[in-house]
DNA sequence: TAAGTTATTGTTAACGTATGCATAGTGTGA
DNA sequence: TCACACTATGCATACGTTAACAATAACTTA
C-alpha cells in the first residue's frame, strides 16, 4: 500500500538496511548513495511508519498533556493558553495528545511506550494518585501550576507572592499608604503566598501593618462583599484594597458602590487571576495575571530536556506574573 | 522491561498466540484459559504495546484534530468548546492529537498509519490544500464549520440561515414589524446565509421588505456603526436591527447611544456569534450562538462511523444554532 | 470402527524499522 | 606482498503483536 524502505531499496538497488541508514543520515553511508536514496524517497513521497519506528526504538513521539478535567469547571482561556503554549514547543517533533485525568479510571493503562513524556496541568490534589503512578513508571513528567510535595519532580509554578508584592508596590507608587487585603480561602497554598507578598511589599516600604486591614475571605464573591463591608466600617477606611482573587474584587466593588462610594475615585481595587470578565467590568479591573502560556512553555521545554537527559535535576521553577493595569486604581495624594 | 504477552505465556504455560487471543476475547479460547490468562495479565499489570498492535493491525488509535491555526486569531472559548466536544466522543478508544494546519509546511508527512481519522475545524479557504491532500490519501476525514465545495466529504456546518430566521421571528413575536439588517462582508458565505434567514422570516410573517432596511456591513465594529447611522437617518427608523455579527452590534449600539437613544428602549438589537464580551455589555447582548461543541460532537461521532465503514455516505449536516436571549431586545406595541 | 466434525491450542510468519555482526573492497604502511 | 585498517554495504534478527494455517484431542455419526 504505502511506500516502505524496502520499496525504495528495490528501486535504488541497495538493501533496505542501507536505505534506513541513508535516510537517518548515518555516517556509514557514502554521500552519493545518501543523495540517490533521498531523492528516490522524496519522489515516492515516502513517510516513515512511526509505529514500526516506535516499536524498535522504544519511543512513541507522543507528549501527553493532561488536565484535571476537560469538562465543566475548566476556564476556556486557561485551557487555550495552556494547549497553545505546550503546542508551540513540542509541535514538529512530537504529537500533542490532550486528555483529562478524570477520563482514566485506571492510570495503569498509561505506559512508557505510549508517551515519551507527560505534562500535567494540575488543578486539584485529586490528581496526585495519577502523578505518583506516572512517577513510578519512570515516565518523564512535569507538573504545572500546583505544588506537589514530598516528591522529587519538575514543578512549574506561578510566583504568586512576587506578583502580589509587585502589585502592592504599584499601589504604593500611586501614592497609597492605607492598603488592605481580603485574603483567600483558609488552608489554600495560594492564600498564604498572596498574603506573604502583600506583607512583604508593605515591609519593603516601611509601611506599618494594621491588623484591621487584613480580613478573611473565601475566594467567592460573597466573601469579598462581606470583607469589604468590614473594611468600610473602619474609622480609617483604606484607600486601596488588594483582593486575593477577581471574584472577591467584584464583591468588594459591589459593597463600595452600595455605600455610595466609587471605584477608583474613593477606593482603589486590585484583583488576582485576570478572569475573562475582568476587562469588561466598569471600571475595568486592574488585576494580576498568571501567564499560563508562559508556565506551559517553560514546562514543555523542561520536559523535552528531561526526555533527553533523564538524570536532570528535578527543580521547582517559579514563573513571574503580570500586572494588568486597567482602571480600578487611582493615583492619590502628592509625592510621598 | 515491561510485561509482554510472551511473559504471560511463559507463566500461564500457553503459547503467546493463545494469550493474545485470550486477551482479545477470541471465541477460539476456552473460558477457563481466558480467565486464567486474564488474571495473570492483571497481576502483572500488563498493558499492550500499542505500537506493535498498530503495526500489525495497520491502525494508530489516533484521531487528529486540526485547527487552521492554534496561534493568535483563535478565540479561546471556540477552541475549548471544540476540543471538549471532540474529546468527549473519542476519549477512551482513541488518542486525541491536537494540532494546527499551519504547523505542517508539508502535509505529506501525514499518513494513514498515523491517523485513523482526521477532524478539521476549518476557518479559512487556505486549509483546502491540506484537506485535498488528506482526501487523496483516503484517510477518513470530517470538516467542520466551513463548507468545502466540489468535493464529496462529510461536512458539519452551522445552520446560520435557520438561526437568523428564528431570531428574527423572535423579534416579530416581541411585536416588532420595522426590522432592519446590517449585512456581513460581501462575498462571504455566512453573509448570504444570514441574510437569507432574515428575508425568510419576514416573508413567513407577511412583512414587507424595505430596501432601506437592508444595509451593507463588513463584519467590523466601524461598519456596524456606520450602518446604524444610515438607519438612524431614515424617516422611519426601525424598532429592531439584526446585526450579522456581534462586533457590528457593538458598533450599532454606539451609534444609537450617540444619537441620544437607548437600547433596547428605543431600538432592539440582535447580534450573531455570542462573543465572549456579549454577556458583559450593557445591555447584555441578545445574540445567536453557534454551538461549536455540538458541531464538534456531531463531527466526531460521524468520523467514528466513517472509520468503521468507509463506504458511508458523505453528507452535509447542519447543526442548529441557539438564540441567547439577554437584554437587548424589548417587547413593543400590543398584540398584532 | 473409520471418517468427519468441533473445540482448543501451537507454529510460523508478517507488519516496517533499526542495528549488531559479517563481508567485500580499497587503500596504507612496513 | 602481506597484514591491517577503514569504508561502504548486506544479512539476519529483534521489537510485540496478530492471524493464517497446522495440529491435536475429543466427540459424532454412519
Amino acid at each position: 500500500m504505502s511506500v516502505t524502505i524496502k520499496d525504495i531499496a528495490k528501486i535504488a538497488g541497495f538493501s533496505h538496511t542501507t536505505v534506513s541508514r541513508a535516510l537517518n543520515d548515518s555516517h556509514l553511508i557514502s554521500k552519493e548513495t545518501k543523495e540517490k536514496i533521498k531523492t528516490i524517497a522524496e519522489t515516492l513521497n515516502y513517510t516513515p511508519n512511526y509505529n514500526a519506528k516506535s516499536l524498535v526504538l522504544n519511543r512513541s513521539y507522543n507528549i501527553g498533556l493532561f488536565f484535571s478535567t476537560i469538562n465543566e469547571g475548566t476556564s476556556s482561556s486557561f485551557f487555550y493558553e495552556v494547549v497553545k503554549g505546550v503546542n508551540s514547543v513540542v509541535c514538529g517533533e512530537f504529537n500533542l495528545i490532550v486528555s483529562g485525568i478524570d477520563e482514566y479510571s485506571n492510570p495503569n493503562t498509561i505506559n512508557k511506550k505510549h508517551f515519551d513524556g507527560i505534562i500535567i496541568m494540575s488543578q486539584s490534589t485529586k490528581d496526585d494518585y495519577f502523578i505518583y503512578n506516572i512517577l513510578e513508571k519512570k515516565i518523564p513528567i512535569v507538573v504545572l501550576n500546583r505544588e506537589v510535595q514530598d516528591v522529587q519532580l519538575v514543578n512549574i509554578l506561578s510566583d504568586d507572592r512576587k506578583g502580589v508584592e509587585n502589585a502592592v508596590e504599584y499601589l504604593i507608587n500611586e501614592g497609597h499608604r492605607n492598603i488592605a487585603i481580603i485574603e483567600g480561602k483558609k488552608g489554600f497554598k495560594s492564600t498564604q503566598e498572596r498574603k506573604k507578598g502583600f506583607i512583604k511589599a508593605l515591609i519593603n516600604n516601611n509601611i506599618s501593618i494594621y491588623k484591621d486591614y487584613i480580613v478573611k475571605g473565601k475566594y467567592d464573591l460573597e466573601s469579598g462583599y462581606q470583607g469589604m463591608k468590614q473594611l468600610l466600617n473602619l474609622s480609617n477606611i483604606p484607600t486601596a484594597v488588594f483582593c486575593s482573587n477577581d471574584d472577591m474584587a467584584v464583591g468588594a466593588i459591589k459593597a463600595i458602590v452600595e455605600e455610595g462610594l466609587n471605584v477608583p475615585e474613593d477606593i482603589s481595587i486590585i484583583g488576582f487571576d485576570d478572569n475573562v470578565f475582568a476587562s469588561y467590568l466598569s471600571p475595568a479591573l486592574t488585576t494580576i495575571k498568571k501567564s499560563f502560556e508562559e508556565i506551559s512553555i517553560r514546562g514543555a521545554k523542561k520536559l523535552l530536556k528531561l526526555i533527553e537527559d533523564e538524570t536532570l535535576e528535578r527543580e521547582r521553577i517559579y514563573v513571574s506574573t503580570e500586572l494588568q493595569i486597567r482602571e480600578s486604581v487611582k493615583r492619590v495624594g502628592g509625592i510621598s
